[in-house]
DNA sequence: TCTGGGGTCCTAGGACCC
DNA sequence: TCTGGGGTCCTAGGACCC
């Protein structure tokens, strides 16, 4: 029996175009073929645009205050970041994925990769075409997809059925006739694997598309980019280096900050700030089953000001690893009141949680003994408030240490409703 | 006045052990 | 006073991703 070919690997990368500027339209029509432009947190910079948008020469990660005169003059719209709403419709993207993959990779809130083994070759496109319908019939979201036997090439045949209008949407590389030729159309910067750094490293060698890279020496390639690099040429190759992750894996680092809409000055501030985000990272924690034995709070000032400049990060261990919020607090202000210095005008506060252990492995402290019934109580209380604020929403129910006004709260003064996600946010019909 | 946030992997170098 | 080699583990820093 020969099923070495049926068994082909193959991979679709599926991308959601422009997703969240793709997620604004879906709930506003009138938004149809306008330029769009998605916030970060605090209104800050630009992290999503509609293809209008780009049209316009608006770049990624652009600070609004040097875009908005450009904004202005071309009535682009603009919108404070919705994740609430984004995630929602990422979820339900991919819960349609799964219904065309038995094994799909969740790779980023708008993308995923899935196996389409023991697919033909020449059915692989009108397959994609469905998939990309039904996502679109759903949901309202586009998508494009680029099918090949290594995941950087899908990647690459995502990228150029995008930008190549007569594919719509969909490219399959296996075994393509032109693949040499759509290699170099593609620049190295835009190969998964190369950031700003290579390519600009790579292109002072005279290595300045896909197709350069694929045929660059291995051995130059592994000194200079380590074996990461490495797996990126072999992958542009045909050769699978990087297999489908389990993504149910617990995170293995866990992170929460914010930058403050004002300056904050005081001790008290930094100390809400840092409570709010212990209990995030914490609902972090818990969601995953795991616990933490150690945490880091870093604290930092204006790096674009002119103000005296401070930045410092403390790390705490605690005697016994949890998952407790109150517990985790009284850590954090802990590693808070070592670095803390009077005198500067903070922007930024975190908290980090190094390494995450599983639950039920974590050490006893035979010292201080936490009794059993004290432990089944905090555990109970922790699932109650997860689930209230599961129901309600974030923060229905908080700790006092987070403060009531939190002056220092991100700014989202053009956030749309959470359509998808919130009873009274629900759009109304108008007949 | 206004410049994001949350992750991953790899390597080099130091500490420590035998 | 001189002085080896090999292994492991941990951490910081740098690259990358979205």
């Amino acid at each position: 029996m020969d099923n070495s070919k049926l068994k082909t690997r193959l991979f679709a990368l599926v991308d959601c175009n422009n997703f969240y500027a793709s997620c604004e339209r879906v709930f506003n029509p009138n938004l149809r073929n306008k330029p769009i432009v998605v916030l970060s947190n605090n209104d800050g910079i630009i992290i999503a645009r509609s293809q209008e948008a780009k049209e316009l020469g608006i770049q990624m990660g652009a600070p609004l205050f040097k875009t908005q005169a450009h904004i202005d003059k071309h009535n682009v719209y603009v919108f404070s970041s919705n994740f609430t709403l984004y995630g929602d419709m990422s979820n339900r993207v991919m819960r349609i994925l799964h219904r065309f993959s038995p094994e799909v990779e969740i790779y980023s809130i708008d993308e995923a990769f899935l196996s389409l083994i023991n697919l033909k070759l020449d059915t692989s496109t009108r397959y994609c075409t469905h998939i990309r319908e039904t996502v679109r019939q759903w949901t309202g979201i586009p998508i494009s997809i680029g099918i090949a036997p290594t995941k950087t090439l899908a990647k690459a045949a995502n990228k150029l059925a995008k930008k190549i209008p007569e594919l719509n949407g969909i490219l399959d590389l296996t075994d393509h006739p032109k693949i040499n030729e759509l290699l170099n159309q593609l620049s190295v910067s835009d190969i998964w694997g190369i950031g700003r750094k290579y390519a600009k490293f790579l292109q002072s060698h005279n290595i300045h598309t896909a197709m350069q890279l694929k045929n660059a020496s291995d051995k130059w390639i592994q000194k200079h980019m380590t074996i990461s690099g490495l797996r990126t040429i072999w992958e542009l190759r045909g050769i699978s280096c990087i297999n489908l992750e389990d993504d149910t894996q617990p995170r293995k680092g866990i992170l929460s900050s914010r930058s403050f809409s004002h300056p904050v000055e005081t001790l008290n501030e930094l100390k809400e700030s840092v409570a709010k985000h212990t209990t995030i990272a914490a609902e972090k924690l818990r969601s995953q089953n795991s616990s933490a034995a150690q945490i880091s709070v870093f604290i930092t000032t204006n790096r674009f000001n002119n103000s005296p400049q401070y930045s410092n990060s403390a790390t705490v261990s605690l005697s016994e690893a949890t998952d407790y919020t109150p517990k985790l607090i009284e850590y954090s202000h802990k590693a808070l009141e070592k670095i803390f210095k009077p005198g500067y005008l903070y922007k930024k506060a975190g908290v980090m949680i190094p390494q995450t252990i599983p639950s039920d492995s974590t050490q006893k402290n035979l010292l201080t003994p936490c009794s059993e019934n004290t432990y089944h109580t905090n555990k109970k209380i922790m699932e109650t408030i997860d689930r209230l604020n599961l129901r309600w929403g974030r923060a229905t129910i908080k700790t006092a240490a987070e403060g009531i006004k939190q002056e220092w709260k991100t700014k989202m003064e053009k956030r749309t409703p959470r359509y998808t996600t919130r009873w009274d946010e629900i759009p109304i019909a108008k007949c």
